[in-house]
DNA sequence: CATACGTCCTGCCAGC
DNA sequence: TGCTGGCAGGACGTAT
């Protein structure tokens, strides 16, 4: 499930290939994946030119030359699939939006499950959208003292707030999960109970490991490829996350897996202890 | 405002 | 072998 490493990764990957192509043609074709009506979204990208591809949290960001941004959001399944040829690669089986350019390249969104979106955005629009996302983790405007009054606003889990993109933005399940292991804070503790030094080995750890990831072009579980269509090679690297009733790598006790808000959550007992004996 | 939970969507896989 | 039910989960809408 693409989060910021595999944004990253695909608008590195996009970055190479798009900028200076020109739309030809748009079609759209799955409408509940494009915000909005697909005949405003075609008719906004007729005979722009991409500037650049860039990203916010897990969001994938092509700019156009005329200031306008097509912001793609993967979703859990969603690919972006550039090819030299005016037609979709051979593994676009749920192919949902297809650009042609005017050098007969193409470029598809391919989506199996659909939770992915695309919209296309102005300029005043983009920078509404953009501010109801929180800090880039990778930022240098995430310190630990910025982290710790994010944490001071909530006693949800820790694990659920670090998925609020409004909070942090571009952290997703196994990213919060291999941070909170790395900090040895267990996933359902209440965000505003961390103590200070428990709140900067997570402001360390999640950096640290967004940084590896995107070093090793992100986690492929199942369906995320980057842009060359390859798959990331961060998996072998997971400490916690898919690991349950495998042994810690630091202390040798089972992982376990409970469920947080409706999703896994997995962490060492020993390494993480549970709210109550933390707070005693 | 903060928090909790249901919903969307389809491929996969364990279990019978 | 073939079927089925549960699971994966990011973001948003609605309820409390």
């Amino acid at each position: 499930m693409p989060e910021l490493p595999e944004a990253e990764t695909i608008a590195k990957g996009l970055a190479r290939v798009l900028p200076g192509r020109r739309v030809a043609r748009v079609r759209v074709l799955k409408h509940d994946v494009v915000e909005g009506p697909a005949a405003r979204f075609a008719r906004g990208l007729s005979d722009q030119e991409i500037a650049a591809v860039e990203r916010r949290g897990k969001n994938v960001v092509v700019r156009l030359a005329g200031g306008d941004r097509i912001v793609v959001n993967l979703g859990m399944t969603g690919r972006l699939l550039p090819a030299p040829t005016p037609s979709p690669p051979p593994g676009a089986h749920h192919a949902a939006v297809h650009w042609t350019f005017q050098d007969d390249s193409s470029l598809t969104f391919d989506d199996v499950r659909r939770f992915g979106r695309v919209q296309l955005l102005g300029p005043d629009a983009w920078r509404s959208w953009s501010r109801r996302l929180g800090p880039e983790p990778l930022s240098s405007a995430f310190t630990g003292a910025r982290l710790r009054r994010i944490l001071d606003g909530s006693r949800s889990p820790i694990r659920s707030l670090l998925l609020d993109q409004r909070k942090v933005a571009g952290v997703g399940n196994i990213y919060a999960v291999e941070a909170l292991w790395g900090a040895r804070v267990h996933p359902a503790r209440p965000a505003n109970g961390l103590t200070d030094p428990e709140c900067r080995a997570l402001h360390r750890t999640l950096r640290r490991v967004l940084r590896r990831a995107i070093a090793a072009r992100g986690t492929t579980l199942r369906d995320y490829r980057t842009a060359e269509g390859e798959a990331g090679g961060f998996a072998p690297a997971l400490h916690a996350y898919g690991r349950e009733g495998q042994r810690c790598r630091r202390c040798r006790a089972s992982i376990e897996r409970m469920r947080l808000s409706g999703r896994s959550a997995f962490f060492c007992p020993r390494c993480q202890p549970a709210p109550e004996a933390a707070a005693s």
